[in-house]
DNA sequence: ATGCCCGGTAGAACCGGA
């Protein structure tokens, strides 16, 4: 079973790409990050014109999740929960679409988006933790339900100093200050397998390559793109990768695909 | 020291991203 996370930037810039990818590819399960949809703008059917069914939870402009099962493989789609229930980071502001959950063939899912918290420090960053913080609580929730579990997305945390290009370019940005990180680290200590690290415990594998300044031509690249596995999930792991070719191709998601193949 | 490049949305000397 093959499971896979991409954040797209923008599902209607990236639609044939992402339909390219699929079928390239055939995850069993796709989550996908900054859909940059309202619910109703989603082209639903144009995944199911090559046997995708999805589940979805967008927004005006920005963010936007969603969840894709190959139904022509015999997969459906059984939605848990969408959003966290935390606020926005403005005043009356409603939550952001930044969580989907679902259970599909007996695994749950939970598809992610987390804020960047740029600048930092400042009310962005604080906004980050208090969401991981939050994410952490859910966790702990699907945890106690014992159920096989795959918590995945775009988690906007370089969690070591060799999951990045250049700690020195980056050290004052929110995506590798030591409470970030802290956060991520809880994750694991709580019990959840990184599948990436896992299989590359040296490092050194990018997810992420900024449009500008040359950054894919030089591999100028970091990892943020994660799949923590439950103990179950954990004893399936066949394997773990990242797509990397799709960042190189024209009219690219700045992320590349990462996905898990469990037994 | 700053911006480089993108997508979305608006029609910006824009914003947010990472």
């Amino acid at each position: 079973m093959k499971i896979a996370t991409f954040n797209i930037n923008g599902i209607k810039a990236r639609l044939p790409r992402l339909i390219e990818w699929l079928e390239e590819t055939r995850p069993a399960v796709a989550c996908l990050q900054e859909i940059k949809s309202q619910d109703d703008g989603f082209p639903v059917a144009d995944f199911e014109a090559i046997g995708y069914t999805a589940i979805w939870h967008g927004q005006k402009a920005f963010n936007g999740v969603a969840i894709l099962a190959d139904k022509r493989a015999g997969y459906e789609i059984a939605e848990v929960r969408r959003g966290l229930g935390i606020d926005g980071l403005k005043d009356g502001e409603g939550e952001q679409a930044r969580y989907l959950e679902a259970d599909v063939n007996g695994v749950r899912i939970a598809c992610l988006y987390l804020p960047n918290g740029n600048p930092h420090p400042g009310p962005k960053f604080d906004y980050k933790l208090a969401w991981m913080e939050r994410l952490r609580e859910r966790m702990a929730e699907i945890w106690a339900e014992e159920v096989p579990a795959v918590v995945l997305g775009d988690f906007n945390v370089i969690p070591e100093d060799d999951d990045v290009w250049s700690v020195k370019a980056m050290a004052d940005d929110a995506l590798m200050q030591p409470e970030s990180r802290a956060a991520y680290a809880r994750f694991l200590n709580d019990g959840w397998t990184d599948a990436l690290r896992t299989h590359n415990p040296r490092g050194g594998v990018w997810t992420y390559w900024d449009y500008q300044a040359g950054a894919w031509q030089r591999d100028h690249g970091f990892r943020i793109d994660h799949i923590l596995l439950s103990p179950e999930c954990a004893d399936r792991l066949e394997s773990a990768g990242v797509d990397k070719a799709h960042r190189g191709r024209e009219k690219a998601s700045d992320h590349a695909p990462v996905w898990v193949r469990l037994r």
